[in-house]
DNA sequence: ACCTAGATAGACAAGTCTGTCTACGTCTGC
DNA sequence: GCAGACGTAGACAGACTTGTCTATCTAGGT
């Protein structure tokens, strides 16, 4: 069965992973995987039916990827505050490495227009954990709910900003706006 | 010379504009522009030499009508909290009714992986008006440039975040954070 | 009446795309 | 020793891609 993991099927998903994120979905190739993978032909649609269910196990190994070094990023902090440093920290890192090139489930979004299709549901599965994880990284500070979601508007707003804007500057901005809303929070606690 | 407006462009541009926000850059084919634009062949190629540059005219076009758009939803607001409301009110309408299609600027920059392609630039270019824009509608009660940038962001998030959510909540949470920054700003202006 | 510019339809080149197919090799368990 | 699983290499089908080409038609100016 799929008990043991391939390492056929790892090359296969890693080489996608990198050429989906890299380059787009639309825009790059079975064959281009294939040959990159240096697998044969039958092996690659041996392990994915097709390019699609291919892309759907891309979403969801990236997507808790992605959840995962968020979480490391905002864990172990001692404040609210410093939360918020540990995530658009970390964003900030991450949009240099990948010179601006966003998200990569939201870019995967964008080749789908039919909001009903299968990888949008994915994509919207993935954003609605990002925002539980939100809720999760704060609570311990005694953080509510609703100011948790407007943080994480602030993290995709940091995300897409910088992708188009090819600076950092919206990171800043961004982090800038949740200390704001964090301090304005604390002060209306204590009132 | 171009001086004439050529009834012929503005129907391939219309045609381009609709199927590269609804579909995507590289899943739309020239045969499909052609076809539904009623144009001949030659015809497209006169005005376009290729899809490269009917995709930089859309940029244009679509960045200024949306940079206009965005200034009438903003403008004849009595205080800051009311350009705020005006801007997400319409990124909300315009959420709903593309079905959470999300940013087209955005969307096309996604496609373009090469940070110094043409088209990332003129993306850039555009957002760092929509920047401006910020600037200038809050400029008049006093809002500073530092939080105008930060609602900026609320901006970029909303949008991107309705598309991933495929609802409007991210939008909600949006203008609450906005209103909570200028309450905020208010606030310590006054102390 | 004639000439030119622009539009038309459509063939075409040269390449890409996804997915299926055959034919051959190699490794493992029984 | 041999069957079956798994791998490889590569041909192939059929559709699609962008961009160029020819050949015909039509309208306006002189």
């Amino acid at each position: 069965m799929l008990s043991t993991p391939s390492p056929h099927r790892e090359q296969i998903l890693a080489t996608a992973t990198r050429l989906f994120f890299e380059q787009g979905y639309t825009i790059t190739g079975v064959n281009q995987i294939i040959a990159e993978s240096s697998v044969a032909r039958q092996t690659f649609y041996h392990h994915f039916p097709s390019k699609e269910a291919l892309c759907a196990a891309y979403l969801d190994a990236r997507g808790a990827d992605w959840i995962e070094a968020l979480r490391r990023a905002g864990n172990g902090r001692r404040s609210a505050r410093g939360v918020a440093r540990g995530l658009f920290g970390y964003v900030e890192e991450l949009a240099i490495e990948t010179h601006f090139r966003g998200c990569g489930m939201l870019n995967m979004a964008s080749e789908f227009a039919d909001a009903g299709s299968a990888v949008r549901e994915r994509v919207r599965v993935h954003k609605s954990a990002q925002r539980a994880l939100m809720r999760e990284l704060f609570l311990p500070f005694g953080v509510d709910g609703p100011l948790t979601d407007q943080i994480h508007v602030l993290v995709e707003g940091a995300i897409a900003g910088a992708a188009s804007l090819l600076n950092v500057e919206p990171i800043h901005d961004a982090l800038k706006a949740a200390e704001g809303l964090l301090k304005k929070a604390g002060r209306d606690e204590r009132r």
